[in-house]
DNA sequence: ATGAAAGCGCTAACAG
DNA sequence: CTGTTAGCGCTTTCAT
């Protein structure tokens, strides 16, 4: 077969098939030009005639050159102009709760502007490797959202020694951190509910910590909780029963969720409401967990509120709808803040960590019948 | 002041103010190793002994190494691990449809296995900049979710000779496409209302381009919609009133949101309540612009579904707890086929674009009073 | 099991 | 306004 391989014939124009796409080198070369001006025509087009730009954007067109690659452009210039945003779990389950979509929303309205782009990453370690994916990822600075204190993403991230902004974690040395009044948070959720007259208390907790476990929590599991939000959450509604004189563990039942999702909170208010000292309130440490409890008091044949109150926390768009009584957060905000505290630090600033933002309880039906 | 400057004291261990970042290369040095063997110790620890890969991640520690540059290394493997995800509109929106958030869930459930992580990317370019961020970004590939037929970003997505995927845009070519059955779900909507006695109708559609305009849509208008979701969902409605011996003009008002959001849609409806043909039904393009319709009709003191009946579309889980009758799309659905597609093609498989997804109606009280 | 050599594709200085 | 020079930090044959 001697007309199998045609020997380097000349496919100068739309030579997609070309054994190897086409580099800025090719282009210059095509020009008789140096490299460095064709990257100029990309990256400073005030660095030389328009007329010569524009004859070099077309030969790149007819060689099939799209631009400037992103990783070698990267790797020279020492930035990616992205972030990264870590989340505890796997990704999937971050578009699942609104209040994480929405702080996610918070941060990409702080950094679109700049042109950064978000790059979303787990924390878990993918399955068959041993360490985060983060760790191979290219990114100029990191937002760690929600991870327990204790995750090796976290140490891995803060070690990489690149910016990072902490988001609902414990402040630790001198990493900005965001954070919300979760304690005054829960603490007026309960202080409600106690002033309702309620003396048997439910809580339905998040994550205490990464071994997904879900269940009744005792005193013992309660002592030290490396999920920051969950641990000052808790105790938040303690303080508000103590402050009431009355005593924790006896008044007060805890259960564990291992994720946050409206099913966990539906197995939650199931198991609270069948204990022998059943709560008449229950205090969701989420509106997701909130709406499973909603559920089950209705697959219960309870009647909320006069059976069993429920109160939530985040105050997402459906908590309105289905008349449920939470403490509103300002998420977006939250993660606006978060965006901007890292572009800062990006740019070499050193702001220090903002007031953990405030919350307010919002009173509904859920809690008190509607006049 | 002799003693300001210590030329290079020893600084060994935790010398993260070193003059620089220790390199894969420094490492090597410290050990009299060669950098091959150091890149051993990270990427094929099967290749050298258990004993000295210890002592090589230790040195790397002490030198404050924490593992190969994500940049260079992605340089030199002609991978990324990163797949972009193009938004039509700015990032913040993206978060702000459930129906986005769910579509993103999907697709990250289908890349995590695989290690995969996911950056996000507005389709629009950055307001300084003449081109979408994505001729930017470092990935293996696209995901084009919900693009305009005519937006530049597509053309350069595609142009740019990279794997990827279309989702809820037209067909074009041998680009992998998902899509839903736009046609038959908006159809089956309007059958419903029609079935019902309705004869006076409002749509309440989504973008028909990328000039944001908001308004009425007359004939001309509907005529050349480039958002291929809007063009065919509007077609559905009108496929169903014509077999219904009605005429398209006269029975059925259009008015164009600008964006996917419920205040575009009380906008829409208020306009559409307005006109001297006052639509008994509204159908809305998607939920959250029938959420809009709901809280207008609601302000106009017009019972739903007596007065107006409200048709959504996407079925959100707000839509349940507001007794939205709806048009169901199995979202997470699209979006894991749309990554599993886009791993194939990453892969180097060549899988044909799957049958448009199906749709459902959900029959709830905004259209027919509750039993 | 380990090392040497050769770039991946680009851009920042600086010189002309 | 344009070209020259010199790597950015890594991985991957192919030897040894």
């Amino acid at each position: 077969m001697p007309s199998s391989k045609p020997e380097a014939a000349e496919t100068p124009s739309t030579s997609l098939k070309g054994r190897r796409r086409a580099t800025l080198r090719d282009v210059a070369a095509a020009l008789g030009v140096s490299p460095a001006t064709v990257s100029n025509a990309y990256n400073r087009p005030d660095q030389l005639s328009a007329e010569l730009r524009a004859r070099i954007l077309d030969t790149a067109r007819d060689l099939g050159y799209w631009g400037p690659d992103p990783t070698a452009r990267g790797l020279r210039r020492g930035a990616t102009d992205v972030i990264g945003v870590v989340y505890a779990d796997r990704l999937s389950y971050a578009f699942a709760d609104p209040a994480a979509a929405l702080f996610l929303r918070g941060v990409s309205n702080a950094t679109e502007a700049l042109g950064i782009n978000l790059l979303l990453l787990p924390a878990a370690p993918h399955p068959d490797r041993e360490t985060s994916s983060l760790v191979h990822a290219a990114a100029d600075g990191f937002v760690l959202y929600s991870l327990a204190d204790d995750a090796p993403a976290l140490g891995l991230a803060l070690r990489r020694g690149l910016p990072a902004v902490l988001v609902d974690v414990a402040p630790r040395g001198d990493v900005p951190t965001v954070t919300i009044d979760d304690v005054g948070g829960a603490r007026s959720a309960c202080e409600h509910v106690l002033a309702l007259g309620h003396r048997a208390l439910g809580v339905l907790g998040l994550e205490f910590d990464r071994t997904r476990r879900r269940g009744l929590a005792n005193a013992d599991r309660q002592a030290d909780v490396p999920f920051f939000v969950t641990r000052e959450r808790l105790r938040g509604y303690r303080s508000a029963v103590e402050a009431a004189g009355l005593d924790w563990q006896t008044s007060t039942t805890v259960f564990e969720c291992a994720e946050n999702l409206p099913e966990e909170g539906y197995e939650a208010a199931m198991a609270l409401l069948s204990t022998e000292t059943r709560p008449t309130a229950l205090l969701a440490m989420s509106d997701q967990l909130a709406f499973g409890a909603l559920r089950a008091a209705a697959d219960l044949g309870l009647q909320v509120p006069n059976d069993v109150a429920v109160v939530g926390f985040d105050d997402v768009p459906l908590a309105e709808a289905l008349g449920l009584t939470t403490v509103a957060q300002p998420t977006f905000e939250k993660g606006r803040l978060a965006g901007k505290l890292l572009l800062a630090r990006l740019a070499g600033e050193e702001d220090a960590s903002p007031a953990p933002l405030s919350t307010t309880l919002i009173v509904r039906g859920s809690t008190v019948r509607a006049s």
